[in-house]
DNA sequence: ACCGATTACGAGTGGCGTAATTATT
DNA sequence: AATAATTACGCCACTCGTAATCGGT
């Protein structure tokens, strides 16, 4: 599994539509289709269906949904957490806490 | 980023050496030494000091550290979570819910 | 017939391992 | 000299985009 899935799957959940999602994540519809089909593979579980032209989450993707959001946020908040952390690699001084730089 | 990333962190965080990080990963040195290294990069922080021949955290890495294992946890979380979630794709009965296959 | 999802194919990117290099004890 | 981290090189796996196919409204 990996963080790309992860995102793919939310989006559909929230576009409740392949292309939607695929429009959201900059990418093309076969990616789409292909993340969620492994994503599913991986975790054994169909997250959608879309047995008709219409797609909507499974049971096991609504309970899975959260863990999905409650993992994509855990790493935002990693991201945040590194901008107030310690120094900045590249700055001896490292003055700026966050957005600090002038324009 | 990446949760190979985050794991590769923890691991050497954990061991406090990259060798046994890659040991315990299951991957070369190199692997590890270059994981870190962008990682490091991506997130615009040192996270071990490594200028003598002993790996220690830098302050932004304590503080990283219990994110990057939340995110870990929060993935792992989610497995658990597929484990009792729905049926089974492959599974017209799904009677299993977990471990009830035979040894 | 149109819209949407899936599959096939080829190209580009990235990660890993091995080997060589550099530094520290 | 030995141990440990970094860098270079080549290979393999994975992902993406485009195009074709299948299914449903």
């Amino acid at each position: 599994m990996d963080l790309r899935h992860l995102s793919t799957f939310v989006a559909v959940a929230e576009e409740g539509s392949f292309s939607r999602a695929a429009d959201r994540l900059r990418i093309a519809q076969s990616a789409v289709s292909r993340t969620i089909r492994d994503l599913e593979r991986d975790l054994g579980r169909q997250l959608f269906d879309r047995s008709t032209h219409h797609v909507a989450l499974t049971q096991a993707g609504h309970e899975l949904l959260d863990s999905a959001r409650a993992a994509l946020t855990a790493v935002d908040t990693l991201r945040v957490a590194a901008e107030d952390a310690g120094e900045c690699i590249r700055c001896p001084r490292d003055g700026q806490k966050k957005g600090t730089e002038d324009t």
